[in-house]
DNA sequence: GTAGCGGTAAACAATG
DNA sequence: ACATTGTTTACCGCTA
């Protein structure tokens, strides 16, 4: 509001990526920082259908060339590399198709299935520059054998796929007015107008974020009965908080990861096409969109960085100079795993959960198999951990083993960071080693925890500056989802909430939960700074540790919910099939 | 400039 | 002897 609007635009020209959290929301209002996102959004897939395409037409052109080739050759051979390439081409449409549904969850793209034709035409040639095979790919379109057939078939469903979801990122100087849809929280849309202009309000009686009756924010599946009471949904659950924001940008994560999964398997292809002696095309095209995608060039650096995460002897075509390829590489990415948004959607009761619990809930399946740092400390993790656990208390290796089992990210580096989690286990007065029969456990204390947690919203620089470092710039979108979860984190730290009927996670201490655990759930935990400032925060001695016993004794009785399998301390690889809404058990 | 925080590395001790 | 667990210290980078 207070600025004007030219610097949000030119922010948004910028890489955001660049800038914290804070200084995202300090610079841009609300509205604008929605329209912002919109924007990465749109830019990001423009370029990816751009190069969606491109590789397709690549692909389809040394089909072509290859059967023309393969007419001296035997037939088998032929047929076997036209099956391997055309799952490949079956793999990225796949992914495509992914992308777009994220996207159209997310509501940036409104894709009718049905409305396959559209204007395509007004692609940016900025991102795309193909030059050069378009027109074979129609041109030669001549069907010969019933392998190309299908291939071209899927390729036009592909591209008729691309058209719709396309149209609707047109070019800057559209600026079509039809953002008759003032963002939800009824703030009219200033950068929305000038471009973006998601036209998924094309229909009066329609919104993205609705269908079938229901809101369809990701975890939300809040029945509403018209569009008016859909808007009064979205308006007060789906505001533009910090809940909304960290889930918008869990959803960017994802496409990223889409995005670099993409050019992974790209890359695969281009590798294959080299061995099998077709042309080694230059892998540019997928460089430039997921360069380009960030916002900034200044990210090369970062990739190069994550060179060291793909070890795997893949062919890297000169990384495409600096395309952030592949910091995945969990070994099941398939692409099924890779609509992580889905399958934690939960209804929206459960809205006051933490951030971490239901971030993992709603991307558990992305951080599972994607080789992305999740954007909590530490030491929520460990806590998390811990807590999601029916009695509250691990051992150190079941730790571990949720970190493993959790986040493709721990499954290397491990001396590291498990270095770290003893580290933090240790430094930090809210967990609390116990004594068991079976050896030392360990549990969260909570009200140390809220103690240690004043509501600022600082993220965790180290931690950002990591996962940049590290990672590649996947994990970017990362730190801002630190930054917000870790700034709500207040909300979530409610045992109460988390496990109301229990004393959950050892809190003995009954006398003074006051300014802890019920109060944070005022829906919006930025605003209201419990006061929780104790100084006995630096009296940190482990000597709490040292007594153990009285506290186990008063957790033990209460495995509340009644644990059927006492999981905790057998075999720990075993529990991660059966609940896959690690945090909402006890919703 | 400083304090606080989180991550990382490392040394060390205790234990099995 | 070795690995694991746990504690502690030091350092770095970042933000408020």
């Amino acid at each position: 509001m207070t600025k004007n609007k030219e610097v949000p635009v030119s922010v948004a020209m910028m890489s955001p990526q660049m800038l914290t959290p804070q200084q995202m929301q300090q610079i841009l209002s609300p509205p604008q920082l929605q329209a912002l996102l919109q924007q990465q959004q749109a830019l990001m897939l423009q370029q990816l259908q751009e190069y969606y395409k491109k590789q397709q037409e690549q692909l389809h052109l040394q089909l072509l060339t290859q059967q023309q080739a393969g007419k001296q050759q035997p037939k088998e051979a032929l047929g076997n590399k036209q099956l391997a390439f055309q799952q490949q081409l079956l793999q990225m449409q796949q992914l495509q198709q992914q992308h777009l549904l994220n996207l159209q969850r997310q509501g940036l793209v409104s894709l009718q299935p049905s409305q396959a034709s559209g204007p395509l035409q007004t692609l940016p040639q900025a991102a795309v520059c193909p030059t050069d095979l378009p027109q074979l790919w129609k041109g030669e379109g001549a069907p010969g054998q019933p392998a190309e057939d299908s291939v071209k078939q899927e390729g036009l469903d592909l591209t008729g796929t691309a058209t719709t979801a396309t149209s609707f990122a047109a070019p800057s100087k559209v600026s079509p007015p039809l953002s008759h849809h003032t963002l939800p929280n009824g703030q009219p849309t200033v950068l929305t107008s000038r471009r973006d202009s998601s036209s998924h309000e094309d229909t009066p009686g329609s919104h993205p974020l609705y269908g079938h009756g229901e809101c369809k924010w990701p975890g939300c599946e809040t029945l509403c009965e018209d569009l008016g009471q859909f808007i009064k949904h979205l308006n007060t659950e789906h505001a533009l908080d910090d809940r909304s924001t960290a889930q918008c940008r869990v959803q960017m994560q994802v496409v990223q990861q889409l995005e670099i999964q993409l050019s992974k398997e790209s890359e695969r292809l281009q590798a294959m096409m080299a061995h099998l002696h077709m042309r080694p095309s230059e892998p540019k095209p997928f460089s430039q969109p997921l360069n380009a995608v960030p916002g900034s060039s200044s990210f090369s650096k970062v990739t190069i960085s994550a060179a060291d995460s793909f070890p795997d002897g893949l062919v890297h075509p000169p990384t495409s100079a600096a395309a952030p390829v592949t910091p995945l590489r969990p070994p099941g990415l398939s692409s099924a795993s890779l609509h992580s948004g889905g399958p934690a959607r939960r209804r929206s009761s459960d809205k006051f959960c933490s951030p971490i619990s239901s971030e993992l809930a709603q991307n558990h399946e992305f951080y599972k198999n994607a080789d992305v740092r999740p954007p909590f400390t530490y030491a929520s993790l460990i806590r998390q951990a811990i807590l999601e656990t029916p009695d509250r208390q691990l051992t150190l290796n079941e730790i571990y083993n949720w970190f493993t089992r959790m986040f493709a990210y721990f499954r290397r580096n491990t001396a590291t960071w498990k270095n770290a989690v003893r580290h933090n286990l240790s430094l930090h007065k809210c967990f609390v080693r116990v004594e068991n029969v079976k050896g030392a456990v360990w549990t969260v204390d909570e009200r140390e925890y809220q103690k240690r947690r004043p509501p600022k919203m600082t993220g965790s620089p180290t931690l950002v500056k990591n996962m940049i470092s590290g990672l590649s710039y996947g994990a970017l979108n990362a730190s801002y989802q630190a930054a917000l979860a870790e700034s709500s984190f207040p909300l979530l730290n409610s045992p109460g909430v988390l496990n109301p009927g229990s004393a959950s996670s050892l809190l003995p201490l009954s006398h003074d939960d006051t300014g802890g655990p019920v109060e944070p759930l005022p829906s919006n935990g930025s605003s209201s700074p419990p006061p929780l400032s104790p100084p006995q925060y630096s009296s940190h001695q482990v000597q709490v540790k040292e007594e153990p016993t009285e506290v186990e004794e008063d957790r033990q009785p209460g495995p509340p919910l009644g644990p059927p399998n006492p999981s905790t301390v057998g075999p720990p690889e075993d529990r991660d099939l059966e609940e896959e809404l690690p945090g909402e058990e006890l919703s």
